[in-house]
DNA sequence: GCACAACATGACCGAGCGGTCAACTTGCTA
DNA sequence: TAGCAAGTTGACCGCTCGGTCATGTTGTGC
């Protein structure tokens, strides 16, 4: 029989972080891997994320194992579940997100740091097609927590924007990070779309994010979660 | 062995539609079905969009069966594979926003008129979530002239409204077609939308394609196909 | 350089899928 | 109302999937 503590089971495993070298990947507070595995996991998660933006949620783990060059137990041992893998690309991709807003806060100029952050946002949404990945998730969930982080690191953008005045009065936080994907999927509809295609809509959204010729909207703002 | 015509291959058997009674049910220019197949027929395509809607394209065949009150081999009857039948249901979709199109068309108030088509659109496409159903469709294949149909009955009603100075130069009717589904996709990322929320996002994008306010876009418009 | 925990491997499992078909039932026509 | 083509059925097939695990391999601390 195996020890109890397999490390797919972080939470299993009595870990003390702190003694840990620096730099060291540390897979969720778990102890640092192995050099093999740690360029193991990192093969995983970039075969997931170009196997998952090429055939969506349906991607097998098969196909990754074999995209990173390893087997498919490999992958299993270091992500429990497909659910768990696909979370671990969201995540990364939300944690970049909320850096991006975060960054651009305060900015002098906020009409053109909440369009850098629609770029920016619709820009990896195109290029890694992670938007399947962001699918409601469980509540109370990593990554649901991780969404309300980058949801909330969204709201002042948008409140300094408005208070600009360079955004219409009746928009929220909430609208913009909705708003966020629709450039990537409208592209979507097309066969073989032009590859910067998606900035056109990120200006059409944007133009009715501004207050010039704005009609009142037939629906009250959604709030988030 | 079986008779080589069977009717899941409506191609191989000899027709002759003009000797049918009128209003009989004609799948694909066949033969008319018998009283209990066009019941059937009706029952599975009422399930399969409810099970598409709620699954999306992962729905299985035995789960709309079973919605539906039948066998599984009922439904290989009518619809010779699975994608047979979502594209029946993405066809049915397509030939409605056709319509509606064409009946908009030379409205005395052609901002109005577009507005309704975009609303009517994504109203549908909110009610019967059929947007994973209208993925690019292979060239040439049926549910491909439906889409293009669409397009060309949307083209007019833009130029209309721009001729009028309501809409924005720089906008075509393939911008319009594309953006179509936007405000579904958008509410799509909250985890219990409020029933009428698109109809907010129809409004910004409405707004975004309006004249006053436009910036120039960073994209030149695509063509369609 | 040894010893052992950590890690990698791939055959294997049960479940569920899309799709088939021989046997049975039923609506329609003459 | 008899006869039969049209329609229905559900057991069955081959296949792929996510996930497991006994066995073999390897990086690492001493």
């Amino acid at each position: 029989m195996r020890p109890a503590a397999t490390p797919a089971d972080p939470a299993a495993a009595v870990v003390t972080p702190e003694t840990s070298p620096p730099g060291t990947v540390l897979p969720d507070g778990g102890r640092p891997l192995r050099a093999d595995a740690a360029r193991n996991r990192e093969a995983v998660l970039t075969a997931a994320e170009e196997e998952f933006a090429a055939r969506g949620l349906e991607a097998s783990i098969s196909a990754i194992a074999r995209r990173a060059g390893i087997a498919k137990g490999t992958v299993f041992r270091h992500f429990a579940t497909k659910e768990d893998l696909a979370t671990a690309i969201a995540a990364r991709h939300a944690r970049e997100l909320t850096a991006i807003a975060r960054r651009l806060r305060g900015s002098t100029d906020p009409e053109a740091a909440l369009l850098e952050f629609l770029t920016e946002a619709a820009g990896r949404l195109q290029r890694r097609r992670v938007a399947v990945l962001m699918t409601v998730p469980a509540p109370g969930s990593e990554l649901d927590r991780l969404q309300r982080e980058v949801h909330d690191a969204v709201v002042p953008l948008v409140d300094e924007a408005r208070a600009a005045g360079v955004l219409r009065e009746d928009v929220t936080g909430t609208d913009v990070f909705l708003l966020m994907c629709a450039p990537v999927h409208t592209v979507d509809a097309l066969a073989d779309p032009p590859p910067e295609l998606w900035r056109r809509y990120v200006g059409v959204v944007f133009d009715g994010l501004r207050p010039a010729g704005a009609s009142p909207l037939a629906h009250p703002a959604p709030t988030w979660r």
